[in-house]
DNA sequence: GGGCAGGTGTAAT
DNA sequence: ATTACACCTGCC
């Protein structure tokens, strides 16, 4: 039998899957024919499907099971509502028609470990390969779990593999930032949990120490594992939408990007960027004019003006209707 | 076949 | 503080 969730229903399974904060869940075909999630958290391998809106648990349905899933999908009573986030994005009038196409996004409550490799891998990375390599690590170092399916490997473990396994999962330049970040780990020098409970900038310049992180990679561990739901990674795709949406196409900087971000979505930025993520993705396709990057200059047109405002700018109103 | 891909490190402005 | 450039390697 398969468990209902509660409160799974306003969660669109297959966007929040597929909006590139997780690289370790697949599609199967289920007994009647139907999308099944396949996917490993912790010891656990959740299979999870998605018919209309409501949401079931397939495997392991078990009190515990049931639990742990809750948690990881942030549908938990405790949880901030996503009905209540998407109201309160709604009030910038840019993400309440992005959101149209892209409700239901939930952001995962990953392990941070995992997320931290997981996008040092994803540099300059295309998604099927960095899906080969996660995968690959996982069977090489992760302990099994049964079904064929393996443990995200623990710090130790990476941190001990040899350079020609690392090769072998396809690492490729990234192996020695990947074994560097498992021993800063394996050796109590770093301590990610601890990140989780203190202040975004501060935890963000811990992890901008680590060997192969930069901004984007910090970001995205600071959202995806440290529940920093104002952190607001910029990769192209949210850069291409926030100055197409924003800034009437014109080219800003990472460091603009992040300031706006924070001014107008404040702690409900990781959010917003979700959406804008998603929405790029699927709407907005390169144009030639995206690149080469140049920094914006006086007397363009756009200079160093603040975006356009909508009829309730500032993050303040925003989260005045959550 | 060659450029590209959910960036980052490094060296040189 | 900013700006080029290289980079493993499978994919399209």
């Amino acid at each position: 039998m398969a468990a209902l969730l509660p409160g799974g229903d306003a969660l669109d399974l297959a966007r929040t899957l597929q909006s590139g904060q997780t690289f370790r869940w697949r599609w199967e075909r289920g007994p009647g024919g139907g999308p099944v999630a396949v996917g490993v958290v912790g010891r656990d391998v959740f299979r999870l499907s998605q018919d209309g809106r409501e949401l079931w648990l397939i495997a392991p349905d078990t009190p515990g099971g049931r639990a742990r899933l809750t948690e990881y999908l942030g549908v938990s009573p405790a949880a901030r509502r996503i009905p209540s986030i998407e109201t309160a994005l709604a009030a910038d009038p840019v993400v309440a028609r992005v959101l149209a196409r892209t409700r239901g996004i939930g952001i995962l409550a990953q392990d941070p470990w995992e997320v931290l490799v997981s996008f040092i891998v994803s540099a300059n990375n295309n998604i099927p390969k960095i899906c080969t390599s996660i995968d690959r690590l996982c069977r090489a170092l992760g302990a099994p779990l049964g079904e064929g399916a393996f443990a995200f490997p623990t710090p130790d473990r990476l941190a001990a593999a040899r350079s020609r396994m690392l090769a072998a999962c396809l690492l490729g330049y990234r192996a020695p930032y990947v074994r560097a970040a498992a021993r800063l780990i394996a050796d109590g020098r770093l301590e990610l949990a601890r990140l989780a409970r203190m202040p975004l900038d501060t935890a963000r310049e811990r992890l901008l120490e680590i060997p192969g992180v930069g901004e984007k990679v910090a970001d995205c561990t600071l959202l995806f594992g440290l529940r920093h739901t104002s952190a607001f990674p910029v990769d192209v795709w949210v850069r291409r939408a926030v100055e197409r949406l924003y800034f009437r196409g014109r080219p800003r900087t990472a460091r603009q990007i992040q300031e706006f971000a924070r001014e107008r979505f404040g702690p409900l930025a990781g959010y917003a960027q979700q959406h804008l993520f998603c929405y790029a993705r699927a709407h907005l396709r390169p144009r030639a004019d995206d690149a080469p990057r140049r920094p914006p200059m006086r007397g363009d047109g756009g200079g160093a003006r603040r975006p356009d405002r909508g009829e309730l700018g500032g993050y303040r109103a925003i989260v005045a209707n959550a």
